[in-house]
DNA sequence: AAAATAGTTTAGAACTGTTCTAAACTATTG
DNA sequence: CAATAGTTTAGAACAGTTCTAAACTATTTT
């Protein structure tokens, strides 16, 4: 077995990419927060959640750098905003089509994969507006 | 005609049974409040528009007094709380099962009757938590 | 390889919506 | 009419987020 398979030669090379592919530089904080977010499967995560996790593993950045980044990562599709509380705001790694269970004991929140609901028989848009998006939140206690 | 039959005898005695009802005094405040919130069909409101409105009508009360009613009134299920963006929260004074079209440019949030939407084949909620609500927002842009 | 440019990061101030505090006030009860 | 318990209030405090402008860095140009 050649080990060296296993060793990129350009690491992180798909961050990098995914990055550039979106016009932002692929910077050491943005790389390093691309990586948290885009490397570890589906998670919601709040701006400060994400900023201290960053501390905790050694990465200098600052909060605001880490608003900025969710914010651009979001208008560049590579995630999505969901608001389920006023007054803290949770990006969501996955941004394919799908909802939410929401604990409001817990404040966790889990996915519902888009196939497993059905929201029919809504009624037309006012106006001259459309629909950008169609959120379900179920909410447990 | 009998002017009088338009003239209750007890006046706001409604609003005042509604308060009663739910152990909360009747306060010059609460009275006030309630009745721009429950004479005038459904609205969605922030607390900072129903301040600005009483404030407006000549109604003396404060911001913190405006919140600690809109929190009692949601206790008591005289209104329900809508969070469609992380900030702000919306108190609506449409409590039946409904759910709402979301203009994001605008702001303005519109009812959908319940039964103008069905939701079906939800899975089931995970270990031993249950469904408070369900909440489905259609954003508009 | 330097220099120029444009994009990025940052600390800290500022801001927004909301909650807290504790003193003054008022509706209800005895 | 007191006593009591609930209510209101101004202002301070708080939490999450955004802003500012100066320092820094990735990329482009020479
Ligand atoms: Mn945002
Ligand atoms: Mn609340
Ligand atoms: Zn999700
Ligand atoms: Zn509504």
């Amino acid at each position: 077995m050649d080990e060296r398979e296993n060793v990129p030669q350009r690491p992180y090379a798909e961050v990098i990419d995914r990055l550039r592919s979106v016009d932002l530089r692929p910077t050491r904080q943005r790389l390093a927060l691309a990586r948290l977010l885009l490397e570890h499967g589906d998670r919601h995560i709040t701006a400060e959640q994400l900023h201290g996790e960053a501390i905790d593993r050694g990465i200098r950045v600052s909060l605001a750098t880490v608003y900025n980044t969710l914010h651009q990562f979001t208008s560049a599709g590579l995630l999505r905003e969901v608001v389920v509380e006023a007054g803290r705001s949770y990006f969501d790694t996955n941004t394919s089509d799908h909802h939410h269970f929401y604990n409001e004991t817990t404040g966790d929140l889990h996915d519902i994969p888009g196939s497993e609901v059905s929201v029919t028989s809504l009624p037309e848009p006012p106006d001259g507006s459309s629909v950008a998006r169609v959120d379900v939140i179920v909410r447990l206690k």
